[in-house]
DNA sequence: TCTGGGGTCCTAGGACCC
DNA sequence: TCTGGGGTCCTAGGACCC
């Protein structure tokens, strides 16, 4: 028998992380909001079931929410991806094929390659990996298992919503995975989004098996070639590998709503120049240099008579940096170049283009003068500035041109402590 | 007061080359 | 009553993912 695939997704994950650390909230309904406490962006069984929507604007439902005892938490990335490390160091334990049989999709879901051929010693693994992360992490996890990726996908959803399997399901030990597939709607086929779905359904195809069997030539034509992928990989040929090592970065985007909107040069500038220096971070923590700076700019589409206003411009240098104050001064000159006087802009980001390896960059032409913070003492200085950082928590060292009061910085009215992360979090003690 | 953040991939079309 | 063929690179826009 060939290899099956087998899919890990933590139930509900960041809802479940805020449980992990507050037993009160053991059958309360939880939501998670989005950054600057926005949209609704994770929530626990309670929560759904009182019909709380993915991505629904939390503003307009505070009543409701009060009315049914709800929780609600900031999202608290630094504890999520620490809870995501934790699962995912379990998981890799137990991969049978050992930790290059293993992909870590996202903060909550891995794959995992099996290559036993008896339908129980697979399904049995599976609930021994449910048992052991559940106990080592307090984290609920389900786990889909099929010939492909995206039938693993489809048959975690199975063992997510079907009772009867107790967090487990094997489409490959299945009598019937047509019915599965029958019972599956299209728009909820990996890689078929809301966009597709609605063409499809134009079409009358409105289950995964419609989709499955439809002509090669038409779903190329209408979905392109990632479209026929995931076709092929409903009728069982695997198509999508798995992604032993993670692919090169090609980008890094630091990217926020602003709390108020802006509505000066100078307090555009401070955002721009704070969210550069973060991206800066995230690139050295990397080991990365990038060439290029793109800084984008805009006002609410939700704002009403205000008129919509949304810029993007790129700056570039010679050679890659990953200096955050020559990542700065672009950004800035980026800035200057699109800025109009008169919006009330809401959202502003800046993405790192141009990504090479730190430590393998091309150099300049000689005779050329390496730009600014490109020396060592520039080398010197960032390795300081992440160090204190990295010791006394971020932003504790900073450029002043980031902006000192940062009133434009996101709401986080509700945000849990850094349980795992920080010692100055834990809670008091009590003797 | 008021609607997230961070990514990837594919295609079409234009500019440019010989 | 007439305008090649083949290629690369870049960008914008669209679609998807969690």
């Amino acid at each position: 028998m060939p290899a099956a695939f087998a899919l890990m997704d933590c139930n509900n994950f960041y809802a479940s992380c805020e449980r992990v650390f507050d037993p009160s909230l053991a059958n309360a309904p939880i939501v998670v909001l989005s950054n600057n406490d926005g949209c609704a962006i994770a929530r626990s069984a309670e929560a759904k079931a009182l019909g709380i929507a993915m991505g629904e604007p939390a503003h307009l439902r505070r009543g409701f929410y009060d009315r049914h005892g709800v929780r609600l938490f900031s999202s608290n990335f630094a504890l999520y991806g620490d809870m995501s490390r934790r699962v995912m160091e379990t998981v890799k334990m137990l991969a049978p094929g050992g930790p290059e049989d293993m992909e870590i999709y996202s903060i909550d879901e891995a794959f995992v390659r099996l290559d036993g051929d008896v339908p129980r010693d697979r399904e049995a693994w599976a609930r021994n990996l449910r048992r052991i992360v559940l106990r080592w992490t307090g984290i609920p996890v389900s786990v889909g298992i099929a010939p492909t990726k995206t039938l693993a996908k489809i048959a975690n959803r199975t063992a997510k919503r079907d009772p009867s399997c107790a967090g487990v399901f094997d489409l490959c030990a299945h009598p019937d995975p047509d019915a599965v597939l029958a019972a599956t709607d299209a728009g909820d086929v990996w890689g078929v989004g809301r966009r597709h779905a609605a063409m499809l359904a134009r079409h009358g195809v409105r289950t995964a098996l419609a989709l499955r069997d439809l002509p090669d030539v038409f779903v190329r034509s209408r979905m392109t070639v990632t479209g026929l992928c995931t076709v092929r990989e409903l009728r069982g040929v695997p198509c999508i590998p798995l992604e032993q090592a993670p692919p090169p970065r090609k980008s890094i985007l630091t990217s926020r709503c602003f709390g108020r909107p802006a509505h000066t040069f100078g307090a555009m500038a401070e955002a721009v120049a704070a969210y550069a220096c973060r991206a800066a971070e995230k690139l050295r923590a990397l080991g990365l240099a990038a060439s290029h700076v793109t800084v984008f700019v805009m006002t609410s589409p939700h704002a009403e008579g205000e008129p919509y206003h949304a810029d993007t411009t790129t700056a570039g240098r010679l050679q890659a940096t990953d200096h955050s104050a020559a990542l700065m001064a672009l950004a800035r000159t980026c800035l200057e170049r699109i800025y109009r006087p008169g919006h009330r802009y809401k959202k502003a980001g800046v993405m790192l283009t141009g990504l090479e390896r730190a430590d393998a960059r091309q150099q300049a032409l000689p005779g050329l003068t390496p730009g600014a913070g490109d020396d060592e003492r520039g080398r010197d200085l960032m390795r300081a500035l992440d160090a204190v950082n990295a010791k006394w928590g971020r932003a504790s060292l900073q450029y002043a041109g980031a902006g000192l009061d940062k009133p434009w910085r996101m709401r986080q009215a509700h945000c849990s402590r850094r349980f795992t992360t920080s010692w100055d979090d834990l809670p008091e003690a009590k003797s």
